[in-house]
RNA sequence: GCCGGGGUGGCGGAACUGGUCAGACGCGGCCGGCUUAAAACCGGCUGUCCUUCGGGACAUCUGGGUUCGACUCCCAGCCCCGGCACCA
């Protein structure tokens, strides 16, 4: 008679989940006690870490799969003895939180708090094995007192400053914004067309580690090619020369910035950006004052995406610029293609060489001439501008100069400007500054007094933390909503003590995840952002998870901080991440998941659902970890079946209790053949997906044999390897199942090594082709000899049948796997 | 335009340094078992075409090439995705 199963005997991941999260939390499993002074960093301790959640709402699965990932990984170092520093916090200052709480109706504060909870709820309700001792938040004033530490560590080294500048200003939210955050001309949250406007604001001197955040990528090992290509257009390094051009009359300098000194001689206008602060002056009670002025006010008033759509357009200037190289005046015009943030605001136009000047010269009748052309060939008539550069094209029209390559010309004009004192080579970036201040209120105050008779005061580092005021109405209506806090804003000026008024500026929140990898190190310190010893054991990073959207701007920044801070020898270390992994997004549908297109799928209701070993599972089985991958509901039904199939199993395993069957044999081999192969995928090759293969296939096949008496002892081994194999992936149920076996604290036992001599089989199948094409399969004991392989083959009736007559030209053997008989 | 990454069944994908019918594993589909029945579960089949059922031919975006042997290497092209872009 069959017994009605027990509610022991069902799988209900709710209780067992439950169960062993409890354990972990009271036994405080996962946390990792700082190192003794002086420990050395080397060897068998390793930091991972996961790109810190915005508490802007709750988690979804593209969270799930990053800290899912560094979970498995993290369980897996820890079973091979390292010690894994493996922390969590919340980004909680910026736009994200304050929109969030804006939407929602209430105190930034209270609904970043409660956003929190209900993160940190879902987190542990996922198992993953985090240190909670250093969790953080950056908008707690134990945190942000450092953060604003660190400003003033930034602002003595003169890396950040203040200066009016044109900014790009988001009319939405109300704020300036960094140039990383406008993508396309509109604002990276909210998708809003920013505007210009000319703001005295806070600058970090990124620019001057330009070149550093290009050279030092060497030192970072697997950074994904495409994280490293969109830094380095960011940076956008190009070689040239600063060639400076005089007013004709004047002898003013009008410096410009070129990649091709080679085409000097073919400059035959100048162009000047409509925001250049020399036009009035050059036009100053000229015929054409008024025309110019008229134009630049024309072009102020368009917008920045009407203003690159346009056909280009310009006006003449009525004066001359004289060319250093030859002594030629040309003609000076505004043009609204030159623009005033690249180079220097001013062009030399080459129209024979570059497709704008070319489009400049044609439609207002400008003089177009050819110096260099094609190795062999010779000025052509005009046909447009001739742009294509190679290395043998030759100079012509161009004095002394006439016949060097472009490569030559390009090094003697340079040096011939440079003899002169009228110009030199330099590089050009397309990175600026990084504007760091916001006119919101959700965000770590800049630590600053203004004072009328001292200027710009540091608020010392002992009167740290500038705490954020708690002021009603947080809302963004254009200046800092920090002003209205009256109280807060007067205050005597540290210096001289006379009437002072604080900066109302907040920081970008860019600014508090630049370090917050940092401060997990050290998380509880009171007495500094840092220990230096501590910091210099766990960093840098040794693997880094998140998502391609912080590609340039977060990883970047970073970046800088870590230079910067280091340079300071705050930091023993350039570069804060080692080895960078970036994952792919979630799709459902064929769309991102959002709550907008109705195709989100919440975590919690896929654990309500299938628990959270079968999601856990699920989401890294879905496909390649850094590519972008579809959401299936059918999918995830078939880990949660393979949860299902590991359960009844071992409870049959279980209920046998110890069994005579010899515990070796074919299933053995293949549960070690498992072992070195999700081994191998983890650890070597960074693989999450193909793992959880090989797991279906050990399970399968033991489901084949599991009802053979005589393979009972095979059974339970390759049974516990499945458990202590999956129980990275799904450490609930393989813990309950591990207990159930009378095991220990499974999650403690080592990570198990294959055994070599049963990876190997005694016997191998050999390919045999007949001129590259498969025709037979031959049995045999590894490591028979060539000469035994080609006789097998030859008495092959298979490939008799396909030789045909005739004697074979070559056989090519490669042992163990394959003969090829050439006919 | 410049830079980077890709193109494999109905779908997600596997094949790691060129070497066992390319397509593991999962999803979906088909068939069978169990069941009064259904679900669940268990087992089998599932690239295309031909077949005398032994097998054979074709097949990894397209076209060439290297090689005994190519998803993998080389050349040319097409397409998709990402970054940068009036950047001088």
């Amino acid at each position: 008679m069959e017994m009605e199963p027990t509610d022991t005997d069902r799988y209900d991941p709710e209780a067992i989940e439950a169960k062993w999260q409890a354990v972990w939390a009271a036994e405080g499993s996962f946390t990792v006690p700082n190192p003794e002074p002086g420990a050395a960093s080397e060897g068998r301790s390793t930091y991972v870490l996961e790109m810190l959640p915005y508490p802007s709402g709750e988690l979804h699965m593209g969270h799930v799969f990053n800290y899912t990932l560094g979970d498995v990984f993290t369980h897996v170092r820890r079973r091979q003895g390292y010690t894994v520093l493996r922390p969590m916090g919340y980004d909680a200052f910026g736009l994200n939180s304050e929109n969030a709480a804006i939407k929602e109706g209430g105190h930034p504060r209270d609904i970043t708090n409660r956003n929190i909870e209900a993160i940190r709820r879902q987190m542990k309700r996922m198992g993953w094995a985090i240190d909670w001792s250093r969790e953080v938040s950056t908008a707690e004033p134990e945190y942000y007192r450092w953060t604003q530490w660190l400003f003033l560590r930034f602002y003595e080294r003169g890396l950040s400053y203040r200066r009016e500048a044109p900014v790009k200003w988001c009319p939405k939210d109300q704020t300036v914004l960094a140039n990383e955050q406008v993508i396309d001309g509109r604002c990276e949250r909210c998708g809003t067309e920013v505007e210009s406007k000319s703001l005295t604001q806070w600058f970090f001197k990124i620019t001057e580690y330009a070149d550093q955040l290009l050279d030092e990528m060497e030192a970072l090992e697997s950074w994904p090619e495409r994280v490293l290509t969109m830094q380095r257009n960011w940076i956008g390094r190009s070689e040239g020369a600063r060639v400076i051009f005089t007013v004709d009359g004047s002898g003013e300098e009008l410096p410009v910035f070129t990649t091709r000194p080679d085409t000097l001689f073919g400059a035959t206008f100048f162009a000047l950006a409509p925001e250049h602060p020399l036009i009035s002056q050059l036009t100053a009670g000229t015929e054409h004052e008024q025309a110019v002025a008229d134009y630049v006010r024309h072009t102020a008033a368009r917008s920045t995406v009407e203003r690159e759509t346009k056909e280009k357009d310009g006006v003449f200037t009525g004066r001359y610029a004289v060319n250093p190289v030859n002594g030629e005046a040309i003609p000076i015009w505004v043009a609204d293609y030159v623009l005033m943030e690249y180079g220097t605001g001013a062009i030399m136009a080459v129209p024979a060489h570059d497709e704008r000047d070319h489009q400049f010269a044609e439609r207002y009748g400008l003089e177009i001439r050819q110096v260099v052309a094609p190795a062999g060939g010779s000025a052509s008539a005009d046909a447009g501008a001739f742009v294509a550069h190679t290395d043998d094209e030759v100079l012509v029209n161009s004095g002394e100069f006439t016949g060097l390559t472009a490569p030559e010309g390009k090094r003697a004009i340079t040096a011939w400007l440079d003899e002169r004192s009228v110009g030199e080579a330099t590089i050009g970036y397309r990175l600026r500054d990084w504007l760091l201040s916001r006119q919101r209120y959700w965000g770590c105050p800049i630590p600053v007094v203004h004072c009328d008779a001292c200027g710009v005061v540091p608020v010392p580092d002992d009167q740290l933390p500038v705490l954020l005021p708690e002021i009603d109405d947080y809302l963004p209506k254009g200046r800092s909503p920090l002003a209205s806090a009256e109280e807060w804003v007067a205050v005597a000026c540290p210096s001289c003590g006379g009437e002072g008024r604080r900066e109302t500026d907040t920081m970008d929140t860019f600014v508090d995840s630049s370090w917050y990898f940092l401060r997990y190190a050290d998380a509880r310190n009171d007495d500094a952002a840092w220990d230096q010893q501590i910091v210099d054991f766990w960093l840098p990073v040794k693997q880094y998870i998140g998502g391609i959207e912080h590609a340039v701007l977060h990883l970047m920044y970073a970046r800088f901080f870590t230079k910067a801070l280091n340079d300071m020898e705050l930091l023993g270390f350039r570069e804060p991440f080692s080895r960078l992994f970036t994952q792919g997004m979630i799709y459902r549908h064929g769309a991102k998941m959002s709550k907008s297109k109705g195709n989100v799928v919440s975590p919690d209701e896929a654990v309500e659902r299938y628990g959270a070993d079968a999601l856990r599972l699920y989401i890294l089985y879905m496909g390649p970890a850094e590519q972008d991958k579809e959401w299936s509901d059918a999918g995830i039904e078939g880990t949660a079946r393979l949860v299902d199939r590991v359960w009844r199993l071992t409870l049959e395993v279980a209920a046998r209790g110890e069994v005579d069957a010899p515990a070796d044999g074919e299933l053995v081999r293949a549960a070690h053949r498992t072992i070195d192969r999700v081994s191998d995928d983890i650890l070597r090759r960074f693989q999450f997906h193909t793992p959880i293969a090989a797991l279906f296939e050990l399970v399968n096949e033991i489901y084949r044999v599991k009802d053979d008496p005589s393979r009972a002892g095979e059974v339970r081994v390759a049974t516990e390897t499945v458990l202590s194999l999956i129980q990275p992936y799904a450490p609930h149920v393989a813990e309950e199942l591990w207990e159930r076996l009378g095991g220990g604290r499974l999650w403690e036992t080592a990570w198990p090594v294959a055994d070599p001599a049963l990876v190997a089989s005694d016997v191998v199948e050999i390919a045999v082709q007949v001129n590259g094409k498969l025709r037979d399969r031959l049995q045999v004991p590894a490591g028979m000899a060539e000469d035994e392989l080609i006789a097998l083959a030859l008495g092959s009736e298979r490939v008799q049948a396909h030789l045909g007559e005739g004697s074979p030209r070559r056989t090519i053997v490669v042992p163990d796997r394959l003969v090829n008989v050439v006919a």
